[in-house]
This record gives structure tokens, sequence and C-alpha cells, in this order.
RNA sequence: CGGGACGUAGCUCAGCUUGGUAGAGCGCGCGCUUUGGGAGCGUGAGGUCGCAGGUUCAAAUCCUGUCGUCCCGACCA
């Protein structure tokens, strides 16, 4: 049965919504496929369901195609299983907790690995029974401070979560291989632009990680790509340090005055004033900036830090905590936030503004940062403080700055972290050349998890020598909504969306103008004929709409063909509009019919 | 969590400065006209002005609090 617009539960709205910002939000809502029912969530309707179902069924064909087994869990789900491999608390307030009437802590699950290693668990006790590729498709939730951007960050979400349970590594990277297959194919049928990028493992523990991000400007995630192919999010980019320089001959460190040069940019003017380089100019890359920042654990404990970087670089605070809490050797995950006034004052020796690692007394450079040092305060720098390089820096003494310290000789390090961001024209890490940061939504991410839960959650089979091994697991995740959105974000005009053949909500749009029974009557058959040729259709068969509220409307929602009975049908033709092409033409009324089918069934080939 | 803007009809918004019986356009109902680009005329229905306190004879309007929304930052598989 054609889908008819004089009963479909649709209003379609003549302006954007209010809070609506981008084009993927303002068209689902306009179009009438999704309305917001909560902060962070939202109703799916009729014509919004079509286009998820679809993408849910591209991707369940593509899991079991590789052998994946679809489940369900629950998304409320006891904390016991969160607080075992200790995601309860690294979660912090990032999930959604309840009580249940008699107290006991529950929670609406973010992500599932504890469920299904417990499940597994449950069944199976033997290598035999490996590997296992298990898959949901389920509604997730958290508690996302900030909503926004439609079904771009929202609380509420669906996404599909795959897990592979093998016996050792190679079964492991075998899944994964799979899955990374099995993903691309996914956005191929899709229609979705996606590249794979090197990704941190991060909080999930682990070893390979890659990201498919599709690129937009819309996106939340900065990658980057260089002319040989490489490609990485910012937080997995590893900086190639220089060659150590020979620092036998260096003079000795000086210390200068240095007024009122609190930044970087006055430090640079008043050193080229009141202390000329001996050729060229001072740079901002001269100067080695201690930045002050905390670590703060559970939300409560502090631990103040410095890191040391150019003093032309800015410090990226994400890509410092992927490895913050092995540097300071602490267990969590540890947010890390600029130093506040009363961190520092906690620390007398420290004057800001004027922070170095050393403090020059009676030509004896005194370390002053570092665990070993008078302050104690760990101390790290970038991979680009390399033993011998020069550096101006301040003298912790007010005003006061020490020109031509020198890395290793005059001071140390507890550790070298990726602390600056990452720039356009940097080199890759693999040499295949400069980088180039693109924006890009994450659509699904694939790693290999290793044995964290199933050591967390005892998850042991008996190998071919009847002794327990610990069981090998990988996680795989796609956003169902979020793709809806991406694919709305990537496939629109200045008119409405344009779905690609294989998501949008129908194949043809009918769409009959005029007063005239017999167009309604043509009209009709066609929708009919159609459908029973396996084609899905959309008819206007509103009788009282005007021939421009149906094109608007039509334009809108996004079927990608439309197929128009109106005032050519005395001449014997109909008019077929091709939005993915852009085309529209004439065709006589006795070959519609195969041309339509032909077309579409085109199309769907092209796609897959 | 910081900074800014905003909350009035299904949607987009005006009214608030200067307190005095709730407005427009679109959408919706009915009638007539119109029918290839969101048409016209007429006539209706629809809102405890986010919520709670306060000031006042009187609050959409002034004050306080609170909840929610959007933007920037922080944070974020």
């Amino acid at each position: 049965m054609p889908l008819r617009m004089s009963t479909l539960f649709l209003r379609t709205l003549r302006d954007d919504p209010a809070d609506a910002e981008v084009a993927s939000h303002k068209l689902l809502v306009r179009a009438g496929y999704i309305r917001r029912a909560a902060p962070g969530g939202y109703t799916w309707l009729p014509l919004g369901l079509r286009v998820k179902n679809k993408v849910e069924n591209i991707v369940r064909e593509e899991m079991n195609a590789i052998g994946g087994q679809e489940v369900h869990f629950p998304a409320l789900l006891p904390k016991e299983p969160y607080e075992a491999t200790g995601r309860w608390e690294d979660y912090g307030d990032g999930i959604f907790r309840l009580q249940d009437r008699s107290g006991a802590d529950f929670l609406l699950a973010p992500t599932h690995e504890e469920m299904f290693t417990l499940l597994v668990k449950d069944h199976y006790s033997s290598y035999k029974d490996l590997p296992v590729y298990l898959y949901q498709i389920q509604t997730k939730y958290r508690d996302e401070a900030r909503p926004r951007a439609g079904l771009l960050r929202v609380r509420e979400f669906i996404m599909k979560d795959s897990y592979s349970f093998t016996v050792n590594d190679e079964g492991l990277n075998e899944a994964y291989d799979k899955h990374r297959a099995a993903y691309i194919k996914i956005f191929e049928r899709l229609g979705l632009n996606v590249v794979a990028v090197e990704a941190m493992a991060g909080a999930m523990g682990g070893s390979r990680s890659e990201e498919f991000l599709h690129p937009s400007g819309a996106g939340e995630d900065t990658f980057v790509e260089s002319p040989g192919g490489y490609r990485a999010n910012v937080e997995a980019v590893t900086t190639i340090a220089p060659e150590p320089i020979d620092y036998t001959d260096a003079p000795a460190p000086e210390v200068k005055d240095t007024p009122v040069s609190t930044t970087i940019a006055a430090l640079v003017d008043v050193a080229n004033e009141l202390a000329p380089k001996a050729s060229g100019s001072w740079e901002a890359a001269d100067t080695l900036k201690c930045v002050v920042l905390t670590a703060v654990l559970d939300g409560e404990q502090r631990q103040v830090f410095v890191v040391a970087v150019p003093g032309d670089r800015d410090v990226d605070i994400k890509r410092l905590e992927a490895s913050i809490a092995e540097a300071l050797g602490v267990t969590g995950e540890p947010s890390i936030e600029p130093a506040t006034t009363e961190d520092i004052a906690k620390h007398a020796q420290l004057v800001p503004g004027y922070i170095g690692p050393t403090l020059l007394q009676d030509a004896q450079a005194v370390q002053m940062l570092g665990r070993n040092s008078e302050t104690g305060i760990p101390f790290f720098v970038d991979p680009r403080i390399v033993a011998g390089s020069s550096w101006v820096t301040g003298a912790n003494e007010d005003q006061k700055h020490v020109f031509g310290l020198i890395a290793e000789r005059d001071f140390t390090w507890d550790g070298v972290l990726e602390a600056t961001a990452v720039r356009d024209g940097d080199p890759a890490p693999d040499g295949s050349g400069p980088l180039v940061t693109r924006r890009g939504m994450e659509m699904g991410h694939i790693f290999q998890l290793g044995r964290k839960y199933a050591e967390a959650l005892d998850l042991k089979v008996l190998d071919e020598n009847g002794k327990q091994v610990v069981v090998t697991m990988g996680s795989y995740g796609i956003g169902i909504s979020r793709a809806v959105a991406a694919l709305a974000e990537a496939h629109h005009d200045d008119k409405g969306l344009i779905w690609p053949i294989n998501v949008a909500p129908a194949h043809v749009h009918i769409v009959a103008t005029g007063k005239d029974d017999e167009i309604f009557r043509t009209a009709e058959d066609f929708a009919n004929k159609l459908e029973a040729a396996g084609i899905e259709v959309l008819y206007d068969d509103r009788r009282k709409a005007h021939a421009g509220e149906k094109f608007a409307d039509a334009e809108l929602i996004g079927v990608p063909l439309h197929l128009i009975v109106g005032r050519g049908l005395a001449k014997g033709t109909l008019e077929l509009k091709d939005r993915l092409a852009g085309t529209r033409g004439d065709i006589p009324v006795d070959e519609a019919f195969d041309h339509v089918v032909n077309l579409v069934h085109n199309y769907q080939q092209q796609e897959h």
C-alpha cells in the first residue's frame, strides 16, 4: 500500500524551528521526521521511523553477513557489573543513575560491555565455542551536559554495538578486520561518506582502534590527514621529536630583567628590546611556556602539575588527558583543567607569569619543577623539548626570565607527554607529509578491548590443553540515530532533504496536481502498480492542496524521485523529477512505469 | 560548571522600556472562489503569557527564585 499524504501523520513546517542551528536539525523537524519531546530526546514520527528502520536493517544485514548474532539487553541495569569493572565510578556524572523502591542503584546503560561479557560467561566455557560475535541495536543513555544540534548530540540515542569473543589475539585481529570491512560496506550502502582514522582506545582500554568519521563542518571531532594517506584523530597523533643537540660548548644560562612580560607575546617584545638575540630576533618558538594545570580525580582530588611547551604552541587538554593518568601514576580517568588561583597559591615558590623549571642561585641551576625538586610538583615536557635545546623561560623571580637554559643540562623532567594542539603543517608521524586538520562527526568506532573486561568479570574458557584462559574481546559501535542526522546533513539542498534511495522513506513521490478526476485515477493507478512491483511510493492524493504546496512539501520531504501527474496528462505525458541527478523532464505515460522501475533499480545497485 | 541571549496559540514572532480586560502571520474548522510553485475573500476555534513567590488597587510587563531552550567556552563512546 502506498503511503498517502492525505492520511499520513505529518505536518510540515514553513519556518525553521527557533531552537535549531544545523541543517539536519532544521530539516528533519520541518519535514516531519522527528519532534523534540524531552531535553536531548526526540520522537520518531512515521517518516523518520521509516528512515531509521532502513538504516538499522542495512546495519543488521551486514552484521549478520560476518556471522554476528543479534540479541537485546535491557537498558535499565543494576550497578554491580559496572562496579566490577570500575566504570560505575569512572563514568562520573556522564550516566543516568537511579534507584528502585528499595534503594538499590541502577543505571541507564551508556554501552554494554559488561553485560555481553557476563552473557557469554553464562553460556560458554570452552575454546570450541569461540569465536562468537554478538550485537544489539539498542537505545543508549548518556547524561550529556549540553544536548544540541538535533539528533547529533542527545541524551537518548540508538546505537548498534557488537562484541567479539575469541581465544587469542589472532582471533581478535580477524574479528576486528571483519568488522572494519563490514563498516566500510555499511557506510557505502547508506550513502554516507566516511573516513577511517586512527583513534585513542582511551577509556575503553585496549590497543588497536579506529573511528569512522563523516567529514563535516558540523562535526565535533578534529582529525588530521596527510598527502601520504595518514589519518588520525588529533588525540592519537604523536609528535616527531627533533634530534638531541650537542650542548658541550653552549654558554651558561643568564638571568635578565624582563619587566611586565607575563605573556609570551609581551616576553618576546621585551626580550627583543632589552636583550636582543645575537642574530635574528626572538620568536615565540624560542620560549618555553610552563603551563600550570590541575588533574581532578573523581571530581575531588586535585593534583597540580606543570607541562612545558614551546611558547608558540597551545596546550591541548584532551590530548593530555589521554596520557595523564599513567604519567601521574594514578588509576581512573582524571580530568584536567587550568589551575585556579588557589591551586597555585598553595605553592609559594611559583611566581605566576615567571614560572620556569629552574632558579639560578650563585650560578647554580636549582631545579624548581619536578617530583624531586624544591616544589615537588610533577613536571612534564612536550616531545619537542629535547636534550640540548635552548630556551628563554621564567626565572621564578618577579619580572625576570632566564636566557639560554639548556634542556637536560640545566633542567630535567618527570616525563614526556603529548601536550600541544596539532596544527596544520605539522609532520605526520609516519613521515607521509604535512598534516591538514579537518572536522568530522563520529559515526562508528571499533576497538580491540583485549582482556580488560574479561579479566574484571572473570570470563575464562578452557583451551585445547585444558587450561583456563581469559577470553579476548573487541567492541564495535555505530550510531544509528546519529547516522540519520549525518545523512540529512550530507544530502540536502536549499529546498529540503534529498535521501539516497536506500534510506529514503519511499522511492518515489507521486504528486497529483489539478482537479480532474482522470489525473487522480492515473496517479492512483501508478501508485498501486509501482507498489506491486516492489517500489515504495509516497502518494500525494490531497484534493484541496495547491500544486505549489505539494511541490514544496515533496522537496522538503526529500523522496529522491518525483512523478508528477498533472497538466501534461492531457497530451499523454508525466513529469519525472530526479532530485539526486538534479534533472526533470516529461515522459510518455505508457513508458513511465518501466522508466521509474529501472531508475530505482539502477540507484539501488549503485548504492550497493 | 563559567559568559551571553531567550521562554507569549501547533510553528515563527510582536507586545514588556512607560503596569490597566492577549496580538499578528502561517497552520487548523466552516462557506465561497481558486487549482503547476506554500492562492483569495469571509467567518470561527485555539493561549493559567514556562513555573513559584513577591511588589501593587491592578503584573505578560517590575523584583526574587526556579525549570527549560539556544549560542560561546569547559566537558564528552
